[in-house]
DNA sequence: GGTAAGATCAGC
DNA sequence: CTGATCTTACCT
């Protein structure tokens, strides 16, 4: 069962997600591009980063519940952005699907993204992600597994990640949780958060 | 009941 | 670098 493969650390389960073929609505995608995200205090993966780390709430309840669910959020008032929950049950953990390939649906994308942007960026950056799919708050929580579910993903074997800093985070910005597939022009550009602190440090 | 911060993006 | 726009959490 592919899904024992994301009960495991954020690193690992982001590793495991490159490749990945994710089906949305009406538009399916590889992804190369992804950010791994830990849980609480005292947890097994502390990340200050995390909406996990001040525990469990009304928005992040999702990333406390069994892996191969999708926790949706919205940022900044404005773009929705998807998880991959990972970890076992009760433990919090996901990883942000960042930047993907378009495979199929490109028609579909496009309407949704806008006449006029680029084949490449129509699935880079996890909010256009979300948007060329078509996947909304709404779908929070749905299992990634059932077959039943508006959105579904799968597993395919992947290998020649490498890793960076993550993109944005204004907290533990150096770790190197941000893994992607080198050479692909959908994998966004790194920008540092203008919040974050000096670089350099431990975190 | 008010307010500040934020895992973004596009356009100057 | 900035503004847009909204949800949540955490205060009083």
């Amino acid at each position: 069962m592919a899904l024992a493969y994301l009960a495991v650390d954020p690193v690992r389960a982001a590793r495991r997600l490159l490749g990945a073929v994710i089906a949305g609505r009406a538009v399916s995608a590889v992804v190369v591009e992804v950010e791994a995200y830990g849980g609480p205090v005292g947890g097994p993966w502390p990340d200050a980063s995390s909406h996990s780390y001040r525990g469990p709430n009304l928005r992040n309840s999702v990333m406390y519940g069994p892996p191969g669910r999708l926790y949706t959020y919205r940022s900044h008032g404005i773009h929705v952005c998807a998880n991959v929950v990972c970890g076992t049950d009760g433990v919090a953990g996901a990883v942000l699907l960042r930047a993907a390939v378009i495979k199929a649906g490109v028609e579909t994308a496009v309407l949704r993204r806008g006449v006029g942007v680029a084949t490449t960026a129509l699935a880079r950056g996890p909010g256009n992600l979300c948007s060329a799919l078509g996947i909304t708050l709404d779908d929070n929580g749905i299992d990634l597994f059932n077959p039943e579910s508006a959105v579904r993903i799968r597993l395919r074997k992947c290998s020649g990640a490498v890793a960076g800093p993550r993109v944005g985070v204004s907290k533990a910005a150096d770790r190197p949780w941000r893994l992607w597939l080198p050479g692909y022009p959908e994998v966004s550009a790194y920008r540092r958060s203008p919040r974050a602190p000096t670089p350099g440090r431990s975190d």
